[in-house]
DNA sequence: ATTATATTTAACCATATGGTTAAGTATTGA
DNA sequence: TCAATACTTAACCATATGGTTAAATATAAT
């Protein structure tokens, strides 16, 4: 399967799935378990990550009446590549970088 | 002014604005010249040029009659470092990445 | 002064997006 | 078997997006 840009940033581009990759870094996690922090219905979430998983920065796996979503961090890859390829900006420093690991607070902006 | 990953990734997530990017990145160029190469009105390009001014991907300085569109590389950091940070896909290979620059073909494509 | 060039703004349109509620489908537990 | 759980699907709605054409604006050239 092709890498898929357009599908890739537009998934990226919203703050709600944005966060959703965020909590799978720490594990897989069930739909509902997803939702729960928020304040949005449980079909909207079921939308949002059908949206990831098209993007392919997530996979979800059906175990019983639980679908089971996990990260798929090389759905990254591409769009990566892309951003790299400019190469023009200082490769970010790696305290920047260690800093924000750390802290998920900047990345979890909502704007 | 705060990072602003949805207008960042947003901006990000349409192939016209991706093959502005990549022209730009050979030089600077009028509204028209970026405009000619696609089958598009010049308004439909004046937007995205808008958009991507938005994203802090471009700046746009007129002189006289003409609107002289230049990349910001920088602009693309802050979405850089929130992918790197997600960190568990390799690092792209250098022969890869030469690959692409060298052919924008790849980077260029439209879905 | 008039015309041509470069671009933006305005008004409009079709489709996409992100949300809702209500109903449907499996699977599990009592 | 019946009810609860964990979703998904369908129908709908408001707003956003990406395009159009026509008109407006400002500068440059004749």
């Amino acid at each position: 399967m092709q890498p898929k840009l357009n599908e890739l940033f537009s998934a990226l581009s919203d703050a709600t799935r944005r966060e959703i990759l965020i909590m799978l870094l720490e594990d897989d996690m069930a739909v509902t378990d997803v939702a729960h922090p928020f304040d949005m219905s449980l079909p909207a979430i079921s939308k949002h990550l059908n949206i990831l998983s098209n993007a392919g920065l997530i996979t979800q796996e059906r175990r019983g009446r639980v679908n089971w979503c996990k990260l798929e961090p090389d759905g990254l890859r591409d769009a990566s590549v892309w951003m790299l390829s400019f190469g023009q900006f200082d490769i970010p420093d790696i305290e920047d970088l260690e800093r924000l690991i750390e802290s998920h607070i900047d990345l979890t902006q909502k704007n």
